[in-house]
RNA sequence: GGGUGCUUAGCUCAGCUGGUUCAGAGCAUCUGCCUUACAAGCAGAGGGUCACUGGUUCGAAUCCAGUAGCGCCCA
């Protein structure tokens, strides 16, 4: 191919496509149990219905490369894909269709609203699993999987029945965080709290028995006095000592109830007389049951007041707080009103305020099931990276509560626990198995199914999730299966932190639980995708760019390497687009350093100059030495400084190196060896690269030579990290600070690069070596570099570790800024001499150092006294 | 309030076992270049009291303690 063919801007919307369907084709992403190690890791499923964001992007990104870099190391690699059924978010989007509809959920069946729900699945599920496939993502899609598939749904069934029989699971009333606008029960997990701007209202209970005397107590809610069935002091407060035995009159209900003394009460907060309403509030609950309080519920689940409160029935909560506050300032109940910042719960689901309120719910009882993963992930056997999570992990996993799983919803998997008419319960995983138990229970054979009722609720979606690992590969109900005995434990899970403990810890429980197996080896941590100005990146702040947009804009490859150049594991992560486009910019680079040596004209007759002799040793040994930095940073999960790695060798060593040099004059041809290396080590760069960017390394490595069908970059070994002589990297370096030199000798006094020099060098270093020079000649169109004895006049000069170089002038020297430049370098070179002479002089630094740092110390010595007596010799000169 | 983490260049961050290469990278900025692969580029340059105070050590950005600011988790 010739360059002329090639255009000089890459664009990856020509072929990012292309190649995702040879993969496919190819089967390339597929993966089945062989001889070899596998690899796996499994996909945490975002929301059926759900779209790609920034966190899927990077998370993705960050579980593709992992994949590939495995898939090339040999490995059968296993990324399994799928997604979650998010019972509450769907089911909320699937009322909200019908109410457009006009068709309210109350309205119709059970059945009706799940078709409802699988058809709104079926049309808007799985579009973020094709958004991946833009990413480059590299899944086994045959292997993609929906917690609401038979077999994961009946993996979730014989879990939970499987728990209850064990006596894990339980049924019970309890404070739970009830979301008025789902109607449903949420997760402890599942409340954001967010700081507000509410009000104290200080009001006044009548004490009984007195005409004039009153207890006044503080509260942000007033409306909840009318379920008050208490007022609570501290017993060690003196202001109402007097109280004991006391009873107070509840305004506008006025109901009698007791002063109860307990130590709870905050003595400083308010009045230091705490009103008790025990339905409706977690503490209130619990001193309720300690002194055996009345519980009076005073609200609807649609968070409307109830009959039972006696006032106000029907009335919104918030609409009956002001209501609320109106009727006590009129009956003089009202003392004050303070501003107060409290914080409030909200529903992760639906934004709603949280009210606590006392329901019947299913539990998991946590304790016993949290301690395997509790010491598993503290002694590294899952390993939490970065480590600072462990210390988050332990606090959460030692103070587990009882996991509250049963929803108010209908889409889902509803919880198969049956009632007998008189109440008693009977679990199986399906009718007929409740049936039978439900005769065995009675002893009445001829009960039948209609006799027994099906809990209405579904289970949280995350006690299907949990089991993801397990699930995929059908682990639950055929433990001994060949997927599930050579892809688990997985290897990897790649999340972010805020579902540590809703998803991550869990799926360890249930993996030791039900596999005695941790799921996964290491899990990463991803950061959260904020903007430029730290802002959490959400649709409604519209900060999140579209993910789509972005690729189409900047290739897939430019937002991967933009994803990862600004995240390291655990640290938020600022997004900004400028690193995208440094993403498409690399990209383009590469592009260009192919088109450029594709384009070269080959000479079989020419033999190998010197100069690319020895830049393709010289890369040779870089490229090894930063393939094991390479393996270092990813045995780390260093991911984004492995990307740097690769990207700087691309750039600087490979661009602005070793092809500069090795280039041919213009319109010359070049020998054909020195082409071969420069296209090996393309080839060799874009296995590296591949990870990474798999798009335009794909595209290139398919250009490099004609390959057969069925050959891919992707499934090619990765180079091996060879060993290599530090020594030669070192001596290129040094040439490199010549070059440095020159180049600015050049810039300083306007001479261009067709303008030829010559370079002096003046050393008195016997392992001065000068092997290197044809590269100098080279890359700066020197005449010649010569070794004297004795500098000549007028020339620009510089000491590099005391050698000492110069580019003779003809008259264009201005001595006293040259003298001025080197008193400069001789004045922080006596500096520096200073500091290590004192450091050597120190008897107790050279008694207790170590031998080797003492001799640096050493050698830093030597090479700034040689350097100083370079300096002041060629200022002597100058200035004759 | 309890726990926990962070603070290094204008920005975003590395700095892993305390010691040449320790004060770095990328971006941004500035200067000079439309040099024949790439202006999505090339060649250079400037920029920092490593939050503050003390301690340990021959030696501290690094370890310890305290202070301040910021973040996260829990209540």
């Amino acid at each position: 191919m010739n360059n002329l063919d090639i255009p000089a801007k890459y664009d990856p919307s020509k072929t990012e496509d292309k190649w995702y369907s040879y993969w496919m084709e190819q089967g390339f992403f597929r993966s089945v149990p062989d001889s070899r190690e596998p690899y796996t890791i499994v996909i945490p499923p975002p929301n059926v219905t759900g779209v790609l964001h920034m966190g899927h992007m990077l998370n993705n990104t960050i579980q593709d490369i992992l994949i590939r870099r495995a898939r090339m190391t040999g490995k059968n690699a296993c990324w399994l894909p799928g997604t979650d059924h998010a019972s509450i978010a769907t089911e909320a989007r699937v009322v909200a269709k019908l109410r457009d509809q006009g068709i309210k959920k109350t309205d119709i069946t059970r059945d009706e609203f799940i078709g409802h729900a699988w058809e709104w699945t079926e049309k808007h599920g799985g579009i973020i699993l094709e958004q991946l496939k833009k990413l480059g993502a590299s899944c086994d899609w045959e292997r993609t999987s929906f917690t609401m598939d038979p077999a994961l749904s009946e993996s979730v069934i014989r879990v939970f029945v499987d728990l209850f029989r064990k006596g894990y699971v339980y049924r019970g009333v309890r404070m739970v965080n009830w979301d008025p606008q789902a109607q449903t029960a949420i997760s402890d997990e599942e409340v954001m709290y967010k700081e507000e701007q509410s009000k104290l209202y200080y009001v006044r209970y009548k004490i009984v028995g007195t005409d004039d005397s009153y207890l006044t107590v503080a509260t942000t809610r007033p409306e909840t006095i009318l379920g008050d069935t208490a007022v609570c002091v501290n017993p060690n407060d003196p202001r109402y000592t007097h109280l004991k035995d006391a009873r107070v009159i509840v305004p506008m209900v006025n109901r009698e109830v007791p002063v109860i003394f307990d130590e709870y009460v905050d003595i400083e907060f308010g009045t230091g007389a705490l009103k008790i309403t025990p339905a409706h509030d977690v503490n209130d609950y619990t001193i309720g049951m300690k002194f055996g309080l009345e519980i009076i519920d005073v609200f609807n689940d649609d968070g409307t007041i109830s009959e039972r409160a006696g006032l106000f029935a029907g009335i919104d909560r918030f609409e009956a707080r002001k209501l609320a506050a109106k009727e006590l300032e009129k009956s003089g109940s009202l003392v004050k009103i303070e501003e107060y910042v409290n914080k409030l719960g909200y529903s992760e689901r639906t934004s709603a305020v949280i009210e606590p309120k006392l329901s019947r719910q299913w539990f998991v009882r946590m304790k016993e099931l949290a301690e395997p993963a509790l010491v598993n992930v503290m002694n590294d056997e899952v390993q939490l990276i970065p480590a600072k999570f462990k210390n988050t992990y332990r606090y959460w996993m030692e103070n587990i509560k009882d996991w509250c799983i049963s929803r108010q919803l209908w889409w889902g998997h509803r919880i198969p626990a049956w009632y007998l008419a008189d109440g008693r319960i009977v679990v199986g995983i399906d009718e007929n198995e409740a049936l039978a138990e439900a005769r065995k229970l009675t002893g009445n054979q001829g009960l039948e199914i209609s006799d027994l009722s099906q809990d209405e609720d579904v289970l949280d979606t995350w006690f299907s999730s949990w089991l993801w690992p397990i699930s995929v590969f059908d682990g639950i109900r055929n433990p001994d299966n060949p997927d599930i005995s050579y892809y688990y434990p997985t290897n990897d899970l790649i999340t972010a932190p805020d579902i540590l403990f809703f998803w991550v810890a869990r799926m360890i429980i249930a993996g030791y639980e039900y596999r005695q197996a941790k799921p996964f080896s290491n899990v990463y941590l991803t950061g959260m995708v904020r903007d430029a100005q730290h802002r959490k990146m959400s649709k409604s702040l519209g900060n999140s760019p579209d993910p789509l947009d972005l690729i189409a804009k900047y290739g897939a490859d430019g937002v991967r390497v933009g994803m990862l150049l600004c995240s390291s594991a655990g640290n938020d992560l600022l997004f900004d687009e400028s690193l995208t486009e440094q993403g498409r910019n690399f990209g383009n680079k590469i592009w260009n350093a192919f088109r450029l040596i594709s384009g070269w004209e080959v000479s079989a007759s020419i033999g190998q100059p010197e100069t690319s002799r020895l830049a393709n040793e010289w890369f040779i040994a870089r490229l090894n030495q930063e393939l094991g930095t390479l393996n270092d940073h990813f045995s780390k999960y260093r991911l984004s400084e492995a990307l740097m790695a690769a990207y700087k060798l691309f750039w600087d060593d490979f661009s602005s190196w070793y092809l500069e040099i090795i280039k041919p004059a213009y319109q010359q041809p070049i020998d054909k060896l020195t082409r071969d290396q420069a296209m090996e080590i393309m080839e060799k760069l874009m296995l590296v690269l591949h990870p990474f960017i798999p798009f335009i390394t794909e595209e290139i490595w398919q250009h490099i030579t004609p390959r057969k069908p069925g050959e891919s970059v992707m499934v090619s070994p990765q180079p091996i990290a060879g060993s290599f002589n530090p020594d030669q990297i070192e001596r290129f370096e040094r040439m490199k600070e010549a070059v440095g030199f020159v180049r600015s000798v050049r810039a300083e006094h306007n001479i261009p690069v067709r303008n030829s020099l010559s370079l002096e060098v003046k050393t008195t270093d016997a392992n001065y070596d000068n092997y290197l020079d044809p590269i100098l000649i080279k890359l700066l169109n020197l005449e010649s570099v010569t070794e004297i004895e004795k500098k000549s006049s007028g020339a620009a000069s510089q000491v590099i570790r005391s050698v000492e170089y110069y580019v003779p002038l003809e008259g264009s020297v201005d001595a006293a800024a040259e003298i001025e430049k080197l008193q400069k370098e001789l004045d922080y070179t006596l500096g520096f001499l200073d500091t290590v002479t004192k450091k050597l002089a120190n008897e107790r630094f050279v008694n207790h150092a170590p031998a080797a740092v003492v001799e640096t110390e050493k050698a830093k010595m030597a090479d700034a006294e040689a350097k100083i007596r370079a300096l002041r010799e060629q200022i002597k000169e100058l200035g004759k």
